[in-house]
RNA sequence: UGUCCGAUAGUAUAAGGGUAGUACAACGGUUUUUGGUACCGUUUGUCUUGGUUCGAAUCCAGGUCGGACAACCA
């Protein structure tokens, strides 16, 4: 279909089952469990799943695996949702693995009938102590051969309520030896007196996940059920239900799920970030959720095109988080807006500037493919400018100010160091300089040419701003692989705040959804804590930095 | 002492018996009123040993290394 674009391995797949009339409509699922926020990872398969469908036709469900009434919620639920359509995506159907409950213990009960499946009333040691290892067989269980009409009586009971959770529990008869464990008589039923969020208490048997996924594919048509490469053990089990129920044969494919440097990414050690405070929420901008991506300023393509190039294979990987940075960096080029914004500041005097104020104009994008515009920005005497834009003694290849250095003010003048005033402990507190006239951006006749252009806000019309820098979460690239607990080696710096920026007046009209470069310091975005008189900016990435800082 | 999956530049990913290519990263250069962008260039690779073949990253066999599997989780 496309010959220019390599297919991966599951497109191949497709496009063979498509072209030899195998299926006619592809039918893929992202079927996620509702008791976490969903993160990078999950929307490496949202887009598999969705893309698919999109690019050979036919449809994708969103199916909420909620099998286990004890860990999820509506809450979760709505998230996922809510992140499935932010990155661009809609499903077909909405559906749920409870909706199969009724199905699925039909499904059990003809397994019974067949002799494929009996109540066990051992303990949860004694299975697992029949159950063998993975280099020794395991041996049947003493309760492996009551009758199919015993299994059927308590069977019945257990779904009546009539035990207490651990009482009994249902087996698939498969064998005991077989070498991949999953086949040694599976648990497919058991029994939780707990509500569900959407059944409520109307069942105290459930499902496991080996009894109602690929049941859930069945019943849904699902053609490619696509999980990641973990669950390439279950596949014979998987194939061995549909077998034996004969019922539509689904087929799963396993791919490699994401790994990123510098962050984690299983539920587990995301919730405990979360519940230990460690993080502020699910969203926190340091977060690999989705949600704490889309707060510090991702896109949605921007993530869609970071999922594209890391590709889909079968091999293990680890993803360096600089390409999720050249991802959001390339698409925030071409669409946010320049503009200018002083983070660590220090006065600048004009000695010599006689106007008070002035008008000038500044170009909002010349990246944007419309040309981006301008706008006024105001001008004074008095400025403010960055901290680190100021070296008393220049180092060697410094472009920027210093005592007799010029440099050119972005979309203003070019302007000559004079002198600069410390105080008492030696630290500079004022740049006192001259501009040159004849230099005003657009319009310059100086005939100077000057290496460094530096960014600047009017004092007397700056606003104040509060601005978040974030860093990697982790100091280690493989947090995961350290010795030890892996909260050891959060980054102690990965948040910065900086009280009282300064930002030029138009900013004061930002909204959540603006995107913003901030010249020479990063792109940047309105958090959600900003209110009237306290904007918050979030820093998504700094600009690429070439320069090789003295000292 | 098992079964299954995998192995191509630093990181990913192509090449499906016939020139090892692409992206990110790194490094260098040109342009530039962002040390940004854009453009150009450089460095770095087929796990190993055999076999089949005129020819192997690709097919076969052995080895090595990495990962998964013993939750009433998904």
């Amino acid at each position: 279909m496309s010959e220019e674009k390599s297919l991966n391995f599951i497109e191949e797949i497709v496009e063979n089952d498509l072209n030899s009339g195998k299926y006619e409509t592809l039918v893929t699922r992202f079927p996620p469990e509702p008791n976490g926020y969903l993160h990078i990872g999950h929307a490496k398969a949202i887009c598999l799943n969705f893309g698919l469908t999109q690019k050979y036709g036919g449809y994708t469900n969103l199916r909420f695996d909620d099998t286990n009434p004890v860990t999820e919620k509506t809450e979760y639920v709505n998230s996922q949702q809510e992140d499935i359509r932010w990155l661009g995506f809609n499903w077909k159907n909405e559906l749920y693995a409870s909706d199969y409950f009724d199905e699925l213990y039909g499904f059990a009960v003809k397994l019974i009938e067949k002799g494929l499946a009996y109540v066990d009333e051992s303990s949860a040691d004694e299975i697992a102590a029949l159950k063998g290892t993975p280099t020794e067989p395991g041996q049947d269980s003493p309760y492996r051969n009551r009758s199919i009409e015993e299994n059927l009586a308590i069977f019945t009971k257990m779904k009546n309520g009539e035990f207490p959770d651990g009482a009994y529990i249902l087996r698939a008869k498969i064998d005991m030896a077989s070498p991949n464990m999953l086949m040694r008589d599976p648990i497919i039923y058991r029994i939780k007196h707990a509500g569900h969020h959407r059944t409520g208490n109307k069942w105290c048997i459930y499902p496991m996940y080996d009894f109602a996924h690929g049941q859930s594919d069945s019943i849904e048509h699902i053609t490619h059920s696509i999980c990641t490469l973990e669950y390439v053990s279950h596949r014979e089990l998987y194939d061995w239900f549909i077998e034996k129920l004969e019922i539509f044969p689904s087929k799963q494919y396993e791919f490699a799920r994401l790994n990123l440097t510098s962050t984690v990414m299983s539920k587990r050690k995301l919730l405990q970030l979360v519940n230990e405070n460690l993080v502020n929420g699910w969203d926190d901008p340091r977060m690999p959720t989705i949600s704490g991506l889309r707060r510090r300023g991702f896109t949605p393509k921007s993530i869609r095109e970071f999922c594209e190039r890391i590709g889909i294979a079968k091999r293990e990987n680890l993803i360096e988080l600089s390409l999720l940075e050249f991802c959001i960096r390339e698409d925030l080029n071409k669409t946010a807006n320049r503009v200018m914004a002083v983070l660590d500041p220090i006065k600048l005097v004009i000695t010599n500037y006689e106007k008070g104020t002035e008008d000038l104009i500044g170009e909002n994008n010349p990246e944007a493919e419309n040309g981006g515009g301008t706008r006024v920005i105001p001008f004074s005497n008095e400025l403010w400018i960055e901290r680190e834009d100021f070296m008393e003694v220049p180092a060697k290849k410094w472009f920027r100010l210093a005592p007799g250095a010029m440099v050119r003010l972005k979309f203003a003048y070019i302007v000559k160091c004079e002198d600069f005033v410390k105080d008492e402990n030696g630290n500079v507190t004022e740049i006192r300089c001259t501009y040159i006239p004849e230099s005003k951006s657009g319009s310059d006749t100086s005939g100077i040419n000057v290496k460094g252009t530096i960014h600047w806000v009017s004092a007397q019309h700056a606003k104040t701003a509060e601005i978040r820098l974030y860093d990697r979460l982790f100091t280690s690239e493989t947090p995961d692989a350290e010795e030890g607990d892996f909260k050891d080696y959060l980054n102690p710096e990965s948040l910065t705040v900086l009280p009282q920026a300064y930002i030029e007046p138009a900013l004061a009209d930002a909204n959540l959804e603006s995107r913003y470069q901030f010249i020479r310091k990063g792109y940047f975005c309105l958090d959600k804590d900003s209110t009237a008189d306290n904007l918050v900016f979030n820093r998504t990435v700094t600009l690429k930095d070439t320069f090789k800082k003295p000292n």
